[in-house]
DNA sequence: AATGAATGAGGCTTCATTCAT
DNA sequence: GATGAATGAAGCCTCATTCAT
């Protein structure tokens, strides 16, 4: 409850986003942290109340903003969700839900086992499913194939969100998986 | 030296299949595979040497086995691979590659982080990456997709391996999802 | 309680032998022992009931008997101990107490740390010292010194057993052990 | 990283020293020593990040030093090593040697058992033994008996160190040894 | 606000020993 | 008489976390 220097809270922010992002949650101890920030561990700890915490600020609002917006997509509100910007395709939602936030999005997805959010996947996942199996008549033994290429969606997101280093790159390349899977999705419905 | 009672040897397999399956190598400790087969951890070690071993003896012959199949495939001498049928095309020549060994397969691929197998993932992305550079001409600014695709591919692949439940199963859903990426990476070669 | 067969139980007695002289006590294993045996090690249970007692059979009987003539020695009550062989000088004596059993001598001696015979050495040592003291007038900045010399003539005799592959040498390089150490000893009391 | 507090740190050394001296490096347990200390197994970490590099700082330089030193006297380049004070004799040159270090020697002879040090022993004897060898003519059947002098010699020296208080004792002692091992090793050249 | 000191819990592994068949 | 199965205690080490200054 004292004041912080901010500087320093950022920094371990920083720090934590790029080693949690790097080396997952369980792979990235304390004491890495509060050394790449060049503070004491203990010191850490004024700052955040335990490493859960830590996570909880890197992830925790784009998480929650993400689910809202997703969910919204998925009831169809999403007209104006997504940062203001009115979607009007996949391609573009999904760059929208990401842009600026690809490292968050990568460790919700894939580096946060052993934490609240290691679900994260499976329900974004599942939702989309469920979505789908609503609008649409699928086939029962294609069931899981479509929890395939929804998994493969979120997937290429994952990927692409891996290396973006711009909003440019990460625009194209999300429209154009977003092709690529709209494209190849008719497999299933032909 | 000795060999062991069967039952319980198969039993330790079995435990630490499903919970490496579940929680990955790391996140799995001995005491849990002990509690869960219901002996103590002592006596765990009395049948495996150590934690890795249980994973190799879990996924190592198997690992072995595809790299080799593997790279047959790539290098074109693919007709004879994978259990002595010839594969006609990519979707026979995965199924080939998993049939019954799904289990295996999904964790070389997602559940082998801190162990020598956690580059298998890669390795294989990369290798497929390369061929297809070679035999075709992808556009500069395609190479990151191409490895997005690729690793697309792959991850379908893991997901059908989690849920398939006979071989019927698993080779109609890795033929679809042949066929899906298949038509969809037709949008990178308009 | 049941009727074991004495080969077995020689082979275990000859191995454990082998393995504490090598190894020593501590760094033997029972799992060795009954492996170099070729029994199962609750088998090795059923002839001696723990690691110690193995230890005990093999120099317990030389134990006492090497202390009591010993203490024979010091006592000048030696001139019918060890073996019934009359002593007549001091390598004649060590001879007679090491013949036969060198590895257990040197068991004793450098391999029972951890055992209730760590003690031999000191004990040993130290009897011949104060016998030397009573004996002898030592003046008193000398009285370590006295000391160090009985241990060098007992490290002496130890590293003689460990090489001596038959009486003569045994018993020919303890005389010159002596000799060694009585011309040497001469520079304590010039 | 940082500097710990000097008193634990050299309590924990001292401890370790009287420690691995009296019981051995395997004999010793980090709970013991944490015990004796004071503080928990895990704060000693803290100061060492191992066992094993506890017994380095306890014994490592000291351990290049004499070696060094050692080769040196071996080599008749010996004039001026073991701290610069030119050894006119054995007795001399051996005192130098150990001086102000009788702790770490007794521990590199006899209790670094399991550790990267236990051969040290053996090598300060063979390599005296070889040197004798290159020196003397020595007859056949008393080869092994110049290792057994030579074993006695180093033994005596431990010995000393294991009481040696100041080093006026520590020296004359060690001159008392080297007159005691010159006359008595005159027994194998008559 | 910052840090060195400290720790309990838990992870992997080995060992001597017991038990049921 | 022999053995595979089983175990508790202990060993080394790491981690997240707390406390006193």
């Amino acid at each position: 409850m004292q004041v912080q220097k901010p500087e320093i809270r950022e920094k371990i922010l920083a720090t934590s986003l790029k080693l949690f992002y790097k080396q997952g949650y369980r792979g990235t101890t304390t004491r890495q942290i509060a050394g790449e920030v060049g503070i004491s561990v203990s010191n850490l700890y004024k700052y955040f109340r335990n490493k859960e915490i830590l996570l909880d600020e890197l992830v925790g609002s784009f998480h929650t903003w993400y689910l809202t917006g997703y969910q919204a997509i998925l009831s169809h509100e999403n007209k104006d969700t997504f940062d203001g910007v009115a979607v009007e395709n996949l391609g573009q939602a999904f760059f929208e839900s990401m842009k600026g936030h690809c490292r968050e999005f990568v460790i919700l997805m894939h580096k946060s086992q052993g934490t609240k959010y290691q679900g994260f996947k499976q329900t974004v996942i599942s939702s989309l499913v469920k979505h789908i199996e609503k609008e649409t008549v699928v086939h029962p033994e294609n069931k899981r194939m479509v929890e395939v290429l929804v998994s493969n969606l979120f997937n290429g997101l994952t990927e692409i969100a891996k290396y973006s280093r711009n909003d440019k790159q990460l625009s194209s390349h999300v429209t154009l998986l977003a092709h690529y899977h709209l494209r190849g999705i008719s497999v299933l419905f032909p």
